[in-house]
Formats: C-alpha cells, sequence, structure tokens
DNA sequence: TTCTTTTTCTCCGAGATACAAATTAAATCT
DNA sequence: AGATTTAATTTGTATCTCGGAGAAAAAGAA
C-alpha cells in the first residue's frame, strides 16, 4: 500500500489541476483555484511546475479579453504537443491505428481490413506492429517519441498483468499482448478490454462527460460491458474485465450465453439461414447477411424483424439485470449497423421496461451511440493518457493485507 | 471534492494505523511500522494522538517477554470502551438489537420476536426505538453514551439519506429511518441494506478477514446481494445497494423475479401448497412449512427435494452471472435453514458450474455460512465503528463534476 | 551492584506541502 | 498620469513525514 506523504498529496492536487484543465477547455488560474477548492497559491505552484514539465501552455490569444479592468487572465490548457499516444483496436475483421497528441486529437489513423479470426496470436502481433510503426511514420513522429501504445480488444483481458486471457477473435488463450508489444516497439505497451475503451472515451469526450456512473454495453460481433463506477472504471476481482458475451439469459434448458442469442455473430448466422431460405440468391456473406436483414426489416418484412428483435429482447434482459445491479443513470447502447436499428433498440427497451422492478423504473436513460473507428482510438488513447496524467487513485486502497508481509504477528 | 491538504494526509495515514491494530490484534509500535510501511516516528507520533484520544490503549500484560534482550515492546490495543455502537436488524418476523463496544464485541443483545410485516414504518420505529433503549439500559450503558446505531433491513436501502427505497418488510416507500432515529435516540443512526452488514461482518470478522474481493448472497425469506469490491462495499449509483431479488431469472416469458423463485418466502408457499396436498395436516404456518420440507427431503422425499433444487437452480443461474460479472475469488451463500441444506446448495453448485465459461470455471469458490443473530448485529456494529475509526474514502475521489458550481466556463 | 549491550521509542532538524496575507503585475477607467 | 481593479506571485506560518541522534528500559556480563 501506499502510505500518504507529501509526495502524494502534491499528486493527487496536481492530478486535480490537469483533471480541471482537460475537462473544462482553457482555464486560468483563478478559474482552476474556484473549480478544484485548492488555494490560488497552490494553483500557482502546480501550475508552475506543469508549466516547466511542458505539460501545459499557456494560451496566448489576446483575443479572449473578458469584459474587465484589471490584469487579464492568462488561460492555461494542456500542450497538446507534450505527448503523444497510440491507440489500437483488434476486430475480427480489421486492425485499426490511431495516433493522438496530448489532448486526444486524432493526428492519424489507419484501417486494416484483415481478418483476423484465424490467425496465431504472433502473425497478429507483427500485424500490430507494423500497423503502429506505419501510422506513426505517416503521422511525422518517431517511434521513439510515442509515450505509450494501449491495444483494445473484445474478450476478457487482464490489464494489469497485460495478458487477454480469452478473445473471440484469438484461438489462443493468456496471450501476453501487453509485454510483447513492448519489447516490439520499445515503448510502454497495455491492453484492455475494447470495451472498455469506449467507456473511458465515452467519459472523457463523449455523450457521459462528467458522470460518474454509466454502463456502456457494446454489441458488435460479440458483446461487451464497460462500467464505470464513481468516476473510475469497474474492473473484476482480479482486475478482469467483465464478458457480457459469457452471461445467462436463460437456466439451463432452452436458451443459453447471450453471446449466442444477441451478438451481431450469432444474428448474422441466423439472418443467413432465413434469407437464404426464403430466397434464391445463396451466396451470402456474414456482413451481407446483417446489411440485408436489416433493410428488409426496414422495408417491413415481419420474419427480419422478429430476428432482430429476438435478439434486442434478449439483450434487453441482460440490461435490465445490469441496471438492477447498478442503478446507473445512463445505460449507452453502442455498436454500429445492428446496435443502432429501432427494430433491435425498441424491442429492447421494451423488455427493460417489462422486467424493471418499479422501484428502478426511471433511474437510467437507454441512449443509443453509433460508434466510428476514431471512437475507440480516441478510447485507446485515453486509457493511455489517463497514465500520464498521473492519476494516483488506486494507490490509495483501504485495504494491503499481505499477510506474508509480516513475519507471525498478532501471535507474537 | 476533498483537496489533498497535510489533514487529509493525516487522516489516512491515522486510518491505516487503527486498521492494523484492529486487524492484527494488540501490536507494538514497530509492528505498526513494519505493516504500514510508515516510518517509525510517524507511527509515534500517531499512536501518541490516538492514545490521548483515548482510541487505543497499552496492553499492559508484562506477559508477553519476547525472548529479547532491550526495551520491552508496549502493545498496543483497540480501547475497547472508546465507544459503544449499536447494531440493528429488522426482519420480518424479529427486530434484534445488539450493543458492542469499540472492538465489535457483544455486550448484549435482545431479540424481539414481533411481525411487522403489515405495521407502519413509525410503529416499527417505535419498536425500535425502544429495543435500543432497553438494551442499552441492560448493557449498563447510558444512551448519550452511544457513538452510533446502525439499522440493518432488506431492499432497496440509500444509505448516505439514510432512507429505504423499498423493501419487503415496509408497505411504504422512502422511509427516511435514519433521520427519524437520529432525531428519537438523539444519537447519530445510519441505516443499509442489511447484506451489507453482513458483508462488512464478514470482511471484519468472519470468513473473508482480509480478502479484498468476495461476494455475498444472503437467502432468507428475500435475497440481497452484498458486494465488496476492492476492500470496499459496493454501492450502485446512487449509493442504492442492489437488491437480488429483483432481478429475473428468466426473459419475459415463464420465471420472473429471482424472489418469487428461490427465496424463503416463494419456497415456503410451493412447500405449503405442497405439504398440505399431501398431507392431512392443513394447518402450517409459514416457518414450519419450511421445516417441514427441509425434514421430508433430508429423509429422502424426492419431491420435496425437487421444491428446494429448483430454488437452488434459480439462485445458481443468478450467482453464474454474478461471477461473470464480478469475477470473484470467494462467494459466501449464507442464510439461515434453507440456504444451508445440502438439498439447495448441491443444485446451486450445480447449476453454476454448467452455467459458467470454462475460462471462469475455478475463479470462485462457493462457500456456505449460516447466521445467527449476532452476525448480523456485528456487522451492524462494524459498519458504525468504520466511520469513528475515520476511514477517509471517498473524499478522495477522481472526479468532482459540479457543473453548477462553476458559472460559464468553458465558454469564457 | 554496576556496567555494557540491545532493542524500543521519542525528540530534533530538514524537506515538502498547503494556505492566508501581503505584495507585485498588468490591464482599464478617470 | 494617476486611480482602480483583477490576476498572479511572493512571503511567512503551520502541518505533515522522515532520517538520524538521543533517551528509555530491559537483559546479560563483570
Amino acid at each position: 500500500m501506499k502510505t500518504a506523504d507529501p509526495e502524494l498529496m502534491r499528486a493527487i492536487n496536481r492530478f486535480y489541476v490537469m483533471d480541471a484543465i482537460r475537462r473544462f477547455g482553457p482555464l486560468s488560474r483563478v478559474e482552476i483555484s474556484q473549480l478544484t477548492e485548492l488555494s490560488p497559491t497552490t494553483v500557482s505552484a502546480i501550475t508552475a511546475a506543469l508549466l516547466d514539465d511542458r505539460l501545459i501552455i499557456p494560451l496566448q490569444l489576446g483575443a479572449v479579453r473578458d469584459a474587465g479592468r484589471g490584469r487579464p487572465r492568462v488561460m492555461l490548457k494542456l500542450n497538446p504537443d507534450a505527448a503523444h499516444v497510440v491507440g489500437v483496436k483488434l476486430a475480427h475483421d480489421q486492425i485499426t491505428v490511431g495516433v493522438t497528441n496530448f489532448c486526444g486529437d486524432i493526428l492519424r489513423s489507419l484501417a486494416l481490413p484483415i481478418r483476423i479470426d484465424r490467425q496465431t496470436a504472433s502473425v497478429i502481433a507483427d500485424l500490430v506492429e507494423d500497423g503502429v510503426r506505419r501510422c506513426v511514420g505517416d503521422a511525422g513522429l518517431d517511434i521513439a517519441h510515442i509515450s505509450g501504445v494501449c491495444v483494445g480488444l473484445p474478450g476478457v483481458v487482464e490489464r494489469a498483468a497485460g495478458v487477454c486471457r480469452q478473445s473471440p477473435i484469438l484461438q489462443e488463450r493468456d496471450v501476453p499482448f501487453g509485454a510483447d508489444l513492448s519489447h516490439r516497439l520499445g515503448v510502454p505497451a497495455s491492453i484492455d478490454s475494447d470495451v472498455n475503451l469506449v467507456t473511458l472515451a465515452e467519459h472523457w469526450f463523449g455523450q457521459a462527460r462528467g458522470l460518474n456512473d454509466f454502463l456502456v454495453v457494446n454489441v458488435e460481433r460479440s458483446l461487451g460491458l464497460g462500467i464505470l463506477h464513481n468516476g473510475d472504471l469497474f474492473r473484476g476481482a482480479n482486475g478482469l474485465s467483465p464478458d457480457l458475451g459469457d452471461l445467462m439469459v436463460r437456466p439451463l434448458n432452452g436458451g443459453g450465453r447471450l453471446a449466442d442469442v444477441a451478438s451481431e455473430a450469432s444474428v448474422s448466422i441466423e439472418a443467413e439461414a432465413l434469407l437464404r431460405g426464403g430466397d434464391a440468391d445463396s451466396r451470402l456473406h456474414q456482413g451481407r447477411a446483417m446489411a440485408l436483414l436489416l433493410k428488409r426489416a426496414a422495408a417491413g418484412d415481419k420474419r427480419c424483424a422478429r430476428v432482430l428483435a429476438a435478439a434486442g429482447e434478449a439483450l434487453g434482459f441482460a440490461v435490465a439485470s445490469l441496471i438492477t445491479l447498478f442503478a446507473p443513470p445512463k445505460v449507452i447502447i453502442s455498436g454500429r449497423a445492428m446496435a443502432t436499428s429501432d427494430h433491435f433498440i425498441e424491442p429492447l427497451r421494451n423488455a427493460v421496461a417489462a422486467l424493471l422492478p418499479a422501484s428502478l423504473a426511471d433511474v437510467s436513460e437507454i441512449i443509443v451511440r453509433e460508434w466510428s473507428d476514431g471512437n475507440w482510438v480516441q478510447g485507446a488513447a485515453a486509457m493511455t493518457l489517463r497514465d500520464l496524467y498521473g492519476a494516483p487513485w488506486g494507490t490509495t486502497g483501504p485495504a494491503p493485507i499481505r499477510e506474508a508481509l509480516s513475519p507471525p504477528l498478532g501471535e507474537s
């Protein structure tokens, strides 16, 4: 455990200042002082140090003369060039790479449409390494100036260990991507559940800006769950990110894993069967099947709509359970094609409404969000930036509990 | 938000010291220094203050001469008489009251077997007030010397507000028990979900001592869920404790609320129907029905066993979902009659095993724990004591977010 | 008994921090 | 040019942790 000393104190307050500047645009020292409730003296000292480290810079736009008489405020903002980070997203059919600056602005991104379903982890690592190097080069940067890389992928990921325990896009288990990429690139690399990245992106840049509690349910080929609780990402007991796909929607008989009922992968398969059966055209890729299904449903095809509705209801069941457990003010359903279809969302909403107890009926607002590659990349960047900002949380925890640390004790 | 200043620093370190003493029995200053990684100087200063406040006292048992030559260690322990707190548990058919000292030892307890199902909140408050006054008196204490009261009850409780949003044992909703009792007794009173109390009791005194992550599933007339995450009680977004009974075990058609399938209340009703049907004896109270059901099942009655198994399986479904979400090393099933029956537990274990994905098969150990009234009271006491120890957590949180606090900002 | 050794604990000064009050800085208004 | 106003910095004080020196309290040795 970390004991409280002046250093920690400073770290905490410095983070408050950085956080305020990041969230509320350019700020003057007085404003920071009001926002953080730190004394002007302290803010002055901290900002001086930050300026010295070139993490923030004064915004010398003579522009904003704020109607005042006295000495003009010096607006401070993050220094975009203080650091650069790389975000990577692995999906079953694409690798997306992006480089952002210290503010999270995407400088350059790169999409590699490659099916990595059946590749070995080391081949994927090769692809990622190449992609990162190329993207960094295209952005006119040197890899040595990159402060960190974060890779997001679906599945169960243990961030602290840098290991992907299990993923729908990997055949192997316990893949140590973190250490591998760190070594390959010579840059600190981390991995995380892709949903956690969206969740953080929502918190930093998106609809849940400044919201301390919300859920993100990501509907893609697989299903992911991101939880922000008390302003921090919630991770399972061992730092394992929860996997929504493994939730069961029906006990024993009948249903099964949620991923087998409500993911794009499963719906695609159903769609394929349905469309191939009723139609002469028997050549359908999965992606096409989904597109066609959505189109037909929109056109009024009842059977197609029913397929989407079933998936929506199943996910609604899970969402209702989650709301019962977490009571978040917002639930964000994010995804691409299917997740944004009304034929999917409406049944989902209805299922949630039907299943939720009266006492929780109105606590959660369910909103839908379509995601682009850029959002993922920004999320991955935010994950790395958060460390650079130096958030000292988790350091001050309630309990150390290393019985091993202290000899016999208690019986002494 | 709370900014970091020397005062907070001290508060944090003082808590570390208190926590170490509480958990590892009488300790000398050197031992505290090793455990907390604070310098001997600091420990000396903090313990001096604590001694001054009479929160801890030296253990002057000349007894433990530890083989050494030098100056003997002065063992420090919590001062049992530093404070006294009262714990109350409300159940549908009983009010339990207990007084403990600063160490959590139960000095006196009192069980009032009263059905409060159909009472109004104010009648219940009357009963609680009387019970507390009597129990405190019986313990030879004055109510003015009580530092705090904590009431545990099933249902959805918002501890911070002191309000019970909804409870199976209350007809009314949004009952402000906290403020009411504070006012009646002239003593700080808080309320919390009963399961949170068991959870804390397990963490402080029970099987999960020193374990940072675990779940408690409480099976009584209603179903409760307690979550300890990162060494702290997990509360829903608004500080609402989650209610397991409201979880749905089957989507839409079929099943319904978990409480209607797997609680003692629901099983009792089934048992009553079953036993009354097959037996001449048609006069059965609920409590008797459960007892008889268990007896019959134990004697080999297949139909009775089946009723228990169905409940076990339903709860197993929920537990599997929880494990997928939280991945806790331990899940404690706590309760009384039904929860400890093998005819209930074995199906539960089997259901969990069948439903859990392979990757999570071995992460959670499910253990069963029978609870006595004393444990509840100790939990309630621990909840209050925790505040007295002055845990400063939650004060240092990542995000303030009071947009209202700062005027236009961001656009300035 | 008296002195040495050993271990525990406390006092002292250094270093770092936050904060309040006073001071300086940089504009506008008269 | 001087007064006024607001922003930011400097100065001084109090608190905290920590390392090292010193005092305390026992056991062992002479």
